[in-house]
DNA sequence: GTCGATTAGTGTACCACGTACACTGTACGA
DNA sequence: TCGTACAGTGTACGTGGTACACTAATCGAC
């Protein structure tokens, strides 16, 4: 591993000394559209990086056949994931459920990591195909939402790795081509449509997060009461503190009228961001798409 | 271990039994409330959990002084984290950096867990004071926005750490008091704050995701250039893909004008979700505290 | 068909890390 | 002054990732 470690270092270091001009201008003012543009024009080494997220190489045919495909190895991946936790989730682990010893799925993944960019993909899954016929933008975005936080929810493992970096793999981008969609149909011009999906996707992710929080004690075997408590119970250090007054009051206020799910919360709040976007694509603040 | 886990495993049965015709009714329909009116009479004994987090235990004066305050090893933790990564923060680096031998830290902290409570609360910090004299609630919550995402940029690894979920220590508590109180301002009633709060702090969480990775990129020494590289192979894949028709137009169009910084779109966002909020303020369909 | 290259899975071993447990020494308070 | 409580040590173990060398199976080229 420290050999391995060593090489990174090493290629990495090549790269950036070949980026460094670019890289010393991009330093305060990376935009978007440098990522974008980047992904046009990038040094074809670099694009091995994530290929093992996206070759379908065909398996030699040479010597033995495996006893599985590396699919078959994330779906048992995943699936102790998802019975046991991303925790029992190691190297032995799945190796036990393939049947085989230790050392065989070294076979299939490279390391761990290689492992986990795979089940993040795969557990991703890809998107709901839309429904036909569509809806208003505005309903397919906010479908497109509901439907990102019940998968987050479902897996909420998913939340745990750390899987905003690098490499996203085919599903990844299935996800953002299902949202990219809608919003194209808004007429706003590319950059903008680009900030909507950063802001969808963010809010989403963002507000999935109590969600996932407690989809993921239930996992556990948590009862809601439990998790609530727990929860509340850190919350709760604040009333009558002198040091939270306006939180405080939040939680002591008497609460009238039916209390919202936290489903319903979620709505809500997508609903007022969608608002927002829809004001925006009203006002003269934007770029149509016409308007070219 | 094992026997601390039996032992959580037997008390939380007893609470989950205690609390079992709650938690039959909750299961579908847990609502912020249950969690806030949980936080106000909850089991003494649950309030203990976080208590580590929250107690200002005066040390014993008997036997030997302790070569550092809790606090002391907190700080060390969180600086090797700064400087070396997440991955760095073993037990035995904290200790090695205190001139201890390995099992020292046990003293200070009774597992690592704790440890990591500790410092996603000191990590976190206070949030700033706010610049008197006040803006509108709108500033000022913008303001929140801005200083929490550019807190959790300077800390990448906190996001790495599931800190969502209990325990919240002081620091958390105080930067909801600190986007409560602006909020407060709105004249919205509690509910309705409630779901503001959750709103934005979901939006500067998710939406800061992006920016996150890439100060964690940086902080392994990654150029900016070589990370949008790195992303921006992946989401090249897209471009001429037939599968993902959308967002391959996003990445092709010609990018006219000048192009958002990353921190722009934060904040082109984050006005977008004010005007939904402001819209729903100035509408009728809210509640607010002069109409009680 | 035979043989050699190629590949699947095994066995062993090592290191890093969290942590249990028993121990040493020190300093306060009764 | 002495016993007790507490700080830090030493040792050891279990778990988990993975390097490396090995065995065995299978296919393609001759």
């Amino acid at each position: 591993m420290a050999g391995r470690k060593k090489q990174e270092t090493r290629a990495r270091q090549t790269r950036a000394q070949q980026a460094t001009p670019a890289a010393q201008a991009a330093q305060k003012t990376l935009t978007h559209d440098d990522i974008m543009q980047a992904a046009v024009r990038i040094d074809p080494e670099l694009r091995r990086r994530s290929e093992l997220l996206w070759d379908d190489r065909a398996p030699s045919t040479r010597g033995p056949k495996a006893g599985f495909t590396p699919d078959d190895v994330v779906k048992i991946a995943i699936a102790i994931a998802d019975e046991e936790g991303l925790a029992a989730l190691t190297m032995q682990a799945v190796s036990a459920r393939l049947g085989f010893t230790t050392m065989a799925i070294y076979r299939y993944f490279p390391n761990k990591e290689t492992l986990y960019d795979a089940i993040v993909d795969a557990g991703i899954g890809r998107p709901p195909r839309p429904s036909e016929p569509r809806g208003t933008w505005r309903e397919d975005v906010a479908q497109w939402a509901r439907l990102k936080r019940a998968m987050l929810c479902a897996r909420p493992w998913l939340a745990e790795l750390p899987f905003v970096a690098a490499p996203h793999g085919p599903n990844w981008l299935r996800w953002l081509e299902a949202l990219a969609e809608p919003l194209s149909r808004t007429g706003l011009r590319a950059p903008d449509i680009g900030e909507m999906l950063s802001i969808i996707d963010g809010y989403t992710r963002g507000s999935s997060d109590t969600a996932i929080s407690l989809a993921r004690a239930r996992a556990r075997g948590t009862s809601d009461a439990e998790w609530a408590a727990a929860v509340g119970a850190d919350l709760g250090r604040a009333v009558g503190n002198a040091q939270f007054p306006a939180f405080s009051a939040l939680l002591t206020a008497p609460s009238d009228g039916r209390p919202r799910a936290m489903d319903e919360s979620f709505e809500f709040g997508l609903q007022l961001v969608l608002d927002g976007i829809q004001l925006y694509i009203g006002s003269d603040r934007h770029h149509t798409a016409s308007r070219e």
